[in-house]
DNA sequence: CAAATGGTTTGACATCCATCAAACAATCCA
DNA sequence: TGGATTGTTTGATGGATGTCAAACCATTTG
């Protein structure tokens, strides 16, 4: 197995089954929304607090924190060895709830 | 005075102070975020459990929550009397987050 | 004035939650 | 094999939060 793509999918809600509440309460917290801007640019991140900019956390909260996002519905996570490579479920969000990430994008302050 | 719009608006931000992350936190709640989308069928509200669909919930519950709401700038709420009148901020949150309201009232499940 | 009405405030309480630290687990590398 | 790498899990802790109840306050009404 050679593929880039490798690696077991961590467990995720189904796309039907992503609820709007815990997707706003999820988002309502500087640190994932921050990691949710920092997805939304596009592709695949490790947990490296460099490159998503949660330099100041402990590595414990940032795991913390992606496992809300991804028990949500946010993102979706890829277990490839040591690595945990994480996106946005931008398809299944935008068929969940058309406009809402592109809002959230817009939104930027 | 007779006119039906009286009253004195309550404490809230002003639209440009208006934080995307107080706004999500606010709404990521289920309580509220029914009283959002009671609100966001348009028109002013008062605090009546019954018409906003919180019957469940003590009176001073349902008061914490909108002022919540009120401090998240959601909603602005104007004082008549011994009534309080509330209702969604539609064109500020539509002037400071773009189709973000729209976006979440679609995704109505 | 007294009572009723509509809502707020305060206090209490249990729960949730963000954070860190330390231990653990799995994988890769020398 | 032993150490380094990349996270996860568990426990502890302090602070935020949702809820109710009771007291309170302003307004309206009898």
């Amino acid at each position: 197995m050679t593929a880039t793509t490798e690696g077991e999918l961590l467990p995720q809600p189904a796309a039907a089954e992503i609820e709007l509440v815990k997707v706003l309460h999820a988002l309502g917290d500087p640190v994932r929304l921050q990691l949710f801007q920092v997805y939304a640019a596009g592709g695949e991140y490790d947990c490296s607090s460099e490159r998503l900019g949660v330099m100041h956390l402990h590595k414990s909260t940032v795991s913390h924190h992606m496992k809300v996002m991804r028990e949500a519905g946010i993102t979706s996570t890829r277990a490839a060895g040591r690595v945990r490579y994480v996106q946005l479920r931008r398809a299944d969000l935008d068929a969940r709830f058309p406009g809402l990430v592109a809002a959230l994008l817009a939104a930027r302050e």
